[in-house]
DNA sequence: TATATTTAAGACATAAGACTCTTTATTCTT
DNA sequence: AAGAATAAAGAGTCTTATGTCTTAAATATA
């Protein structure tokens, strides 16, 4: 798997957020059961991108999650090296302890050609490009046998 | 992790072993001890591609291990499929049980190009392309601080 | 045939990732 | 002030990946 579950999660629950972003904070029960997964795991996740910067959140009544920015200057990326660290766009596809020119290990010029398309990609992916996309075309969130949770 | 260790190993090995391709067979202990890692584990993994008629394999005195088929026809993606499945090249990034273009989520468009990028790297990178390219430009198939095991 | 060498197989152990539960802290509403 | 709603924090559990160990099977050599 390219990204962790824990990631895959995170990046699913922001751009859930972006969706909503019309109002002032998300509860995280709201996310978790429109996506079909776990409250608890889901509001460790979020308490990350918390701590990064990345979201807001607010205690109590009518409290929950916001984006901490504008939803156009967070990008996949950014998601990603905060909750799976930087290992996606720099560590040794075969799982060598350095990654680098100088150095190479035999799969270096193959992944490295990929891995920085992967990384530019990524990084100029933000959620209000994916927002946008959700709106328009119905992508999907969850699996098709939750799809009726996405509403 | 892109790749599993299981497979990082894989490959490290039958790298090895392309590399001594002018002997019968490759004893496995040879192998992890010039890679630095665990006889078993790595007794364990070549089972898997002797099974998938990637490698033979021979027992007793000079037995070992060898490639099955000229080094030119056996690319990575060949490798990677039989280790963790075709997951990496067919699975949805955001870990849904699908991927397909009909029910896309919100990357499937920036990671299928790169997906597919990918998956042609590999499938276009032979064992025997890589050995040359260790041999004429000395990549590296250990850390840097074990590379004196290689030889 | 006896012994050494090597892979095959499977049980077992450890570590990491994924998920659950309980308690605490904060904020709103009444 | 009291109670309800919500996130934060941390302990605990379950599952999967990784790694180890022991025994069996096959083969060569003497
Ligand atoms: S050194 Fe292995 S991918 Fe760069
Ligand atoms: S559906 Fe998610 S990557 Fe294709």
């Amino acid at each position: 798997m390219i990204l962790s579950k824990t990631c895959d999660h995170a990046i699913r629950a922001t751009l859930y957020v972006a969706l909503h972003q019309e109002r002032n904070y998300v509860p995280i029960r709201e996310i978790s059961e429109h996506l079909g997964l776990s409250f608890h795991f889901l509001t460790k996740i979020l308490q990350v991108l918390t701590q990064q910067k990345i979201m807001n959140s607010f205690k109590g009544p009518n409290g929950g999650v916001s984006l901490a920015r504008p939803a156009q200057t967070i990008s996949i990326k950014e998601i990603v090296v905060a909750i799976d660290g930087k290992g996606l766009f720099a560590g040794c596809m075969l799982g060598l302890d350095t990654c680098s020119d100088e150095h190479p290990c035999p799969l270096h010029q193959q992944w490295t050609v990929v891995r920085d398309q992967l990384e530019a990609v990524f990084a100029q992916t933000t959620l209000a490009y994916l927002a946008d996309r959700i709106r328009n075309e119905g992508l999907r969130l969850a699996n098709l046998d939750a799809s009726s949770l996405v509403s």
